[in-house]
DNA sequence: TAGTGGTCTAGACCACGTA
DNA sequence: ACGTGGTCTAGACCACTAG
């Protein structure tokens, strides 16, 4: 059973998404959308938070809720997204090319630079090219922890890593920590990616699920040409 | 007057940050809390929240709320935050040399291919050289747009932007829209920043008020060998 | 003055983890 | 069985924007 209050917001989003709101428009009040959704203004409030972090609305005090302009130039593609995932969101008709997928008792050499603290943990060494119209775009380097991951048919492999752990494996992805590079890389790599020099664009990233268990390390190495992040933020209240 | 959720959230983060809640520890109960701070659940719900989506802490049902680990390695500096902070909040005793500080009635050139849609605005152009320890690291490029900046007074460029936003002009600084790219620069930013070869990290973005006015635009030109973004996220729950 | 969002409350019921 | 976080409610008061 899904919350009341993510139906709302995901409802919301997809009327943002169709042009039922549209950039600039005010939505509903919020004493407004409570009556609609039959629902309490704490509820929609939670909704309404939900639309704020992703950065599709702002509230403003006295006026309302107004629809941001998500489209042409900005587009927030941050967060914990598998490829998989991206690929169909953004309709990129990419293929992945397996290149490894081998049981491991310790870290490769490639990995322990950025993740020294797992040195010595066994895993699954997984290692995919990102091809879009037949042109290496991305290499990503997984080490799958064991545990929790056990092993990874070769077919999940090739299609959605995320899918399995989330549906299969009833794993529960929450969080992850990145750290965006730019990085020399060796012949093998230059290669891969057809790169006219040695430089790529290395994403590092550490995933984790909701009981903090880690159980991803990923370094995924872009094309510097082709590499684009896009990032909503908002200012933080709190002070770290 | 600060809300109290703010001020709960601002001191449990001060209690993380000073390892008085320590990683791995679980903060006192939701109950517990309430009672501590002799306020509802539900508001210290709100306070917790704001630590879940900083990355501070996990919330695992049934359990409780623990203390995630922010040292070494992970590290999030992104959001809507001004080199000025960052120097002050790292300590890394930068300096900065102001370069242009101009009124104008149009874009410049060099911004022009990533904010089209501002091509002629009037506003204030103005470049500052960041360095560390005399080397330099960062080229800053803003476009204060005018509306809502009328002018930056020449102290302000040198020290802090925000700070003179939001305190002297009382502009409230919500959100921003960042792109992060690999591009090809031409000499004389190559000399600025002393690059071996022509490539550099520009992180643009577009930076928004709470009312939704943009009032600012930024090419911030990065040494590609120091050029680090951290950034935590979460996994969505909504599907745009 | 009326409507909006911002905050807070006291209580309720549920799902999950632990013992 | 008990404590935890997850969700929801109905109402209250406030600060701000508008006509």
């Amino acid at each position: 059973m899904q919350a009341k209050n993510d139906i709302i917001a995901q409802d919301l989003a997809n009327k943002i998404r169709h042009k039922i709101y549209e950039p600039g428009d005010f939505l509903p009040s919020e004493n407004q959308l409570a009556d609609l959704y039959g629902t309490s203004r704490e509820t929609i409030r939670k909704a309404l938070n939900a639309l704020l972090s992703l950065g599709l609305i702002q509230k403003i005090r006295g006026k309302g809720s107004i629809v941001l302009n998500l489209d042409r130039y900005s587009f927030p593609i941050s967060g914990v997204t598998s490829f998989a995932e991206l690929n169909k969101e953004l309709g990129m008709h990419a293929t992945t090319k397996v290149l490894t997928l081998e049981d491991r008792d310790n870290l490769p050499k490639q990995f322990i630079e950025y993740f020294p603290e797992e040195e010595s943990s066994s895993g699954i060494h997984l290692e995919r090219l990102r091809l879009i119209n037949g042109e290496a775009e991305v290499l990503d380097c997984d080490y799958l922890l064991n545990p929790p991951i056990e092993s990874i048919p070769k077919q999940v492999a090739q299609a959605s890593l995320y899918q399995y752990f989330e549906y299969e494996l009833g794993l529960d992805i929450s969080y992850a920590t990145k750290e965006i590079t730019v990085v020399e890389v060796d012949e093998r790599i230059k290669e891969l990616l057809s790169l006219s020099n040695n430089l790529a664009v290395l994403v590092a990233s550490r995933n984790y699920l909701a009981d903090t268990t880690k159980f991803q390390l990923t370094l995924s190495y872009h094309r510097p040409d082709r590499f684009k992040f896009v990032d909503f933020a908002r200012r933080k209240k709190i002070k770290l």
